[in-house]
DNA sequence: TATTAGAATGACACCGTTGTCAATGCACGG
DNA sequence: CCGTGCATTGACAACGGTGTCATTCTAATA
């Protein structure tokens, strides 16, 4: 029985008889045999591992779930996953470094890091396998996975439509992220298809995170003709919505409606409960390790664009306009 | 310039001549050289690596705290970190399992997992070098980091008492952690210290999570005689807490004080946001790290207990009793 | 039965470092 | 000037698998 043979059976290949599997597959079980992954990586050139790539700060509870995701795929597929926090907007050599040094078989990447050019013309020159998770543009020269932001969005604001609204404020994402974007469009075209004109003031920046939804509803709240319902780009930033409109005194949900984005935990931990949109981030995220590994197998020779389905969640934080 | 000197270099070893260092750095730069990890783990019998293991589920924002502080060490000393979610109550096969398939040179257990003693036994009889963060019990026989938790929330309580409180209500933690037992004989204690009774009513048990933090908070507020204030063993717990109140259309704080523990962002998203005690998560992980890297390098030969101390953070949740 | 293609297995070099130990260089004392 | 001892460098064999190709089986075909 040589090394080799054993070697076939570890990978699986062809061409080995049933029984000799067998007798190998027996003797691994009994001896705890582990491969070596330095000895195959020195040999195969390749780590059987994978990088997934997120900028903080980061709304965590987000990465924590692409993190299950890719982490599942990779469990079953026999890959390690490293996880690699970078600097926000980190330069290419950091991301080609990071894969010099811990030669990863491939990577995901998060947005908004897939959205910029230099890096993904950086993985390309070095012939990286990668997919791009959320990702702005669609780019038909890689892989991305990402939700159906517009629709969601759209969804969304009909939602507050029906239930009367149509002084609707909504508070941008970080302009880095995709997402953002598809999200206002979403909302400005439910806008448009209710014949409602888009007023200028009720759409304001924010950058995902709780403060800068805080720092926007005081904004908005303000204003001298007040919405009556505001739509924050993700859940975090309507938390913050909520603390300011409890700190100017605004009766919740009666006299503001709020919604955020995501589904996230934070979403429960609010009072009232958030009104928001399931994105099935873990999905995405196991379709996206999936293809990155059949891309770094080769079983896979073109790139796609997938979307997932968002989905409406109705909670207390958002109910009829009165009077 | 043999490539042994090169290996010299890279490792930092003693007797290169200076220039004979210079000249080889420089070239390293030139020339964009990385050692190849897979090499060196066959060669040296190390990989540079460690793991970072958590038991899913867990608040994540303490989870993301502690991989900064780990994170930030692997960095500055050229290591890689292996994050590893593992089921509740992992057999301490899956433990060994994992640092044999990815042979990482050492871990850093999170609470509750080096707490089982089935797992620390398999480890020290592996011979694998191994940090225990936040330990229920502190054992000499290998090294551990963790907050005072006692003291913690002695402070805590001492504020509530010094609000003119004296109903105060408890909610444990998980009882596999070993915060659990120490902040809860940290707030008995301070009871004790200004002698008032130990209502065994008011103290009622949870498990780190939003939701059995408001379940316990329904039971407290449906007791006849109800708790003025009620501390929740982390922040997540207190953010249920102030759910419960608000569906039972309590006041806050007026009708009731509520505080927790971490002073996670939870704290802050929370109305109003959460007096709590504030631990100095990263700086735990940080120094786990670093005693563990150490321990891996044979820099240290015995094990020590390091604990740090935690501040009280006062926030609109908690105030004074009146009438 | 002999032939032969394809399946199954094995031999062996090699992946890129580190550990070991030998060889060389160098400074210093006698 | 030579010997001595330490600092410095290099040669070479691992480390534990995989890739390649040769070899051996096996079973179907002539």
């Amino acid at each position: 029985m040589s090394i080799k043979t054993v070697s076939r059976v570890v990978n699986r290949e062809a061409n080995v008889r049933p029984e000799t599997r067998a007798r190998v597959e027996s003797a691994i079980r009994d001896l705890d045999f582990e491969p070596n992954p330095a000895a195959r990586g020195l040999a195969g050139r390749r780590t059987f591992s994978i990088g997934l790539l997120y900028e903080i700060p980061h709304e965590f509870s987000y990465i924590q779930q692409l993190l299950e995701g890719v982490f599942a795929v990779c469990e079953t597929h026999g890959y390690t996953l490293l996880l690699r926090p970078v600097s926000e907007e980190p330069a290419a050599a950091d991301i080609v470094r990071f894969i010099a040094q811990t030669r990863v078989d491939g990577v995901v990447l998060t947005a908004p890091i897939g959205d910029r050019r230099e890096i993904t013309d950086a993985l390309r020159t070095r012939n990286t396998p990668f997919v791009q998770i959320s990702p702005g543009i669609a780019d038909a020269r890689w892989t991305s996975v990402g939700p159906d932001d517009f629709a969601g969005s759209r969804t969304l604001t009909e939602h507050l439509l029906g239930l009367g609204h149509r002084r609707i404020a909504f508070i941008k994402g970080d302009p880095r992220h995709g997402a953002t974007e598809q999200r206002l469009s979403g909302h400005t075209e439910s806008l448009r298809e209710h014949a409602i004109g888009v007023d200028p003031a009720l759409i304001v920046p924010g950058r995902f995170d709780f403060e800068s939804g805080k720092i926007a509803a005081q904004r908005l709240l303000a204003l001298r003709e007040r919405p009556t319902a505001i739509i924050a780009s993700n859940d975090d930033m309507a938390a913050g919505v909520i603390v300011a409109a409890r700190e100017a005194g605004i009766a919740l949900p009666d006299d503001l409606s709020v919604a955020g984005f995501d589904d996230s935990p934070t979403a429960l931990h609010t009072w009232p409960p958030l009104t928001t949109v399931r994105q099935p981030t873990a999905d995405i995220a196991s379709l996206a390790a999936v293809l990155l590994l059949e891309w770094i197998r080769g079983d896979r020779r073109s790139h796609t664009r997938e979307t997932f389905d968002c989905r409406l969640i109705v909670r207390q934080s958002t109910t009829a306009l009165t009077g």
